[in-house]
DNA sequence: GGTTACATTCAGGAAACAGTCAGATACTGA
DNA sequence: TCAGTATCTGACTGTTTCCTGAATGTAACC
């Protein structure tokens, strides 16, 4: 099948430019717009399969949008992007059907992990959620993560610098790149949380490991070794 | 597929014409601007496959430059110039996507790898990420060198200094070659500092390699020999 | 052979970098 | 409401890296 294809509606256009670079990269064929009167012509005409919706919109919110579309029949999943302090009415129903959500400001692999588990449920899952690296296994399902046959407890910040390192092992992956991927988008901290939280990982996998699993680059960053398969 | 076109975006002009002949001798097909306004309607012009962009620019930074271009379609890649003591709301989510950055002092030879590793992953990757020489085998992704099959340790210098001299095998390089290719810039120290370094690095390769490694021509530079395979 | 210029190596100090920990704050779920 | 987590910050410590300068070694030249 061809790449998927992802409409992105938000009003605001740092995130919509985020989002689009963020998952054109992933491989996701993307457009963006910045209205609900845009979003629903944008639907009808490109159909794409997946939409990424901001339930906060200026000329209408998120759940007319839905509604319309719905009504007019159409049924590609949707992943609504919602304030962190919406009122538990604004986010009751969104996960129903194939759709979930997001609270604003999210982490770019989160989205983009989000959607993947979208795409897998509702197309055919042509993809795994399991994701192998050496001695480590996790599962992104059930948020498990297996080591040399021992679960391993992770908090969630831990299992996300995990996924980003094991999505890309044998590379470098310098303190900002891991700051930008895993963190939220709007951090605004020091890079030194990205040594904690290496430490972190490194005291709870290295206690079930045969060997040191994540690698410190001196100048340049951190990097998950992995013997290779191919 | 024909050479890559790269669009330079500084106003210093030094360090436009640094880039710009620098950049050439690569390989690349390049194009310099010193402003915005300039950039932007060079990139709607020309179509670079990349851009290397000065975040701190005259009549606009680098990012509004950005979200024009993004915004009116534009994927190509940015290779972001950044000062080394930028805030960290500066520098934050400037390697999301095909992007990525540099602090400025950098060395020419680091803005030359960055944007090989940049195309590598955004066009389809003729190019490798190892290179090889003789007993010597260095991957740019993991920052692994191997001699023998024995890995070695370097530091970010050594590493440097080494991929310089395994880009030009068997070709003579002064002291000052390596001085303007391998350190930032602005470096305005001694040569001698070549010669420590090439100290270190004979140290740590000798030791596993099967006979001597760097050669001095006394008088002219430093040179890696390397048994042609054509 | 002796002199000179060039190379190599070593030692040392300053700065940058990395790892860890304790504590403040915020968040979550009973 | 309260306890238990999770997150983040800042301090502290130890290590590595970088660069300089001086001492030693070596090739080239007259």
């Amino acid at each position: 099948m061809e790449n998927p294809r992802i409409l992105i509606v938000d009003d605001e256009p740092n995130i919509r430019d985020l989002l689009t670079t963020s998952l054109r990269f992933s491989g996701f064929n993307v457009q963006a717009v910045g209205n609900g009167a845009a979003a629903i012509s944008a639907v009808l005409a490109e159909e794409p399969d997946l939409i990424v919706l901001d339930v906060m919109l200026p000329d209408m919110n998120g759940f007319s949008v839905t509604k319309r579309l719905r009504s007019a029949g159409y049924t590609a999943p949707i992943l609504f992007l919602t304030a962190k302090d919406d009122t538990q009415d604004k986010i009751m129903g969104l996960t129903v059907g194939g759709d979930d959500y997001v609270t604003k400001p999210f982490s770019l692999d989160e989205i983009v992990a989000r959607i993947k588990a979208i795409l897998r449920r509702t197309m055919q899952a042509d993809e795994e959620a399991l994701i192998r690296a050496g001695e480590i296994s996790m599962d992104q399902d059930t948020h498990e993560v297996v080591v040399n046959d021992t679960v391993v407890d992770l908090s969630p910040t831990e299992f996300k610098l995990l996924r980003y390192l094991m999505l890309n092992p044998n590379r470098v992956l310098s303190k900002a790149q891991i700051l930008d991927h895993v963190w939220e988008y709007d951090f605004n901290g020091d890079a030194g949380i990205v040594e904690s939280y290496v430490s972190y990982l490194r005291r709870k996998l290295d206690a079930v490991s045969t060997e040191p699993l994540i690698t410190t680059k001196r100048g340049f960053g951190y990097m998950l070794k992995v013997a290779k398969a191919s």
